[in-house]
DNA sequence: GTTCTTGCAAAATATTTGCAAGACG
DNA sequence: CGTCTTGCAAATATTTTGCAAGAAC
């Protein structure tokens, strides 16, 4: 699916921005930063329309994002299958690379009395299959 | 324990922004945040003093740190039982409590080929049994 | 043409750093 | 007394908001 069909079955806009946004995300096998999309996209926008655009995909359930860390967020394109659920994804401590990971199951059960289960999000901390190979070398 | 004997155990000096923290957030049974610990020590300290207390006192796994959204940020004493296998908390999407749990398992197998798992984080959204009861109400 | 989106400037917020004065041990 | 901690001021960084010009449909 092209990044303008996925905001027309949206009944969005099709703006460039958006467009970049989708395609930038879509086409990364990792979740990438706002300054990482930005790069991509050689900065054509302004940061404010970012942040309106990850907004408006966010709420559209289009991407979602990854707060790992206060000074380290990041967006992903939002394959609906997981939503459902929620979220697992994987954090490398050492590259700080992201990914979203979908075999990961949580037992859902053991809330405290009469607490409503929603959604569940999961951050796997860790390393990275290249990060560890970093390691085995001389 | 108290809030002194922790401190001393950790090699730290004893400072009164420091046994005030440890004191509030040991004696709540939810998380809270750096606004709602300064009003429970009546303003006393600085927001620079806060902000250098809760990195030391999480640098020491005295407490720990829960990033719920970007602008929602609380704190939590470290019952260091959890902190082996990562921690998991509820957040109510209504009245944006925060409470640790301990009775979430998390199964730990399927990440991708030559990764290394090193700890998890399970935030778990939805309603808490408060906000619940308000439903029922009339 | 109407409505939604963008870019700019500016505000609000959160967090960090340098430095001198003060507290801890 | 030497070292670590605090408070203040200021720097960074992030995110939000108002508004007029421009694009989408």
């Amino acid at each position: 699916m092209k990044a303008n069909e996925v905001l027309n079955h949206h009944h969005l806009k099709r703006t460039s921005c958006r467009e970049g946004i989708i395609d930038v995300v879509m086409s990364s096998d990792e979740a990438l930063s706002e300054a990482e999309i930005r790069d991509r996209l050689q900065g054509c926008y302004d940061r404010t329309t970012f942040y309106r655009s990850f907004k408006t995909l966010e709420e559209n359930k289009i991407i979602h994002k990854i707060i790992v860390d206060n000074n380290l967020v990041k967006y992903a394109f939002d394959s609906s299958a997981l939503s459902s659920l929620g979220h697992a994804h994987f954090h490398c401590v050492e590259c700080n690379s992201v990914r979203c990971l979908n075999t990961v199951a949580l037992e859902k059960a053991s809330l405290p009395q009469d607490y409503e289960y929603a959604q569940a999000e999961i951050l796997i901390r860790g390393t990275c299959n290249k990060c560890k190979k970093q390691h085995s070398k001389p």
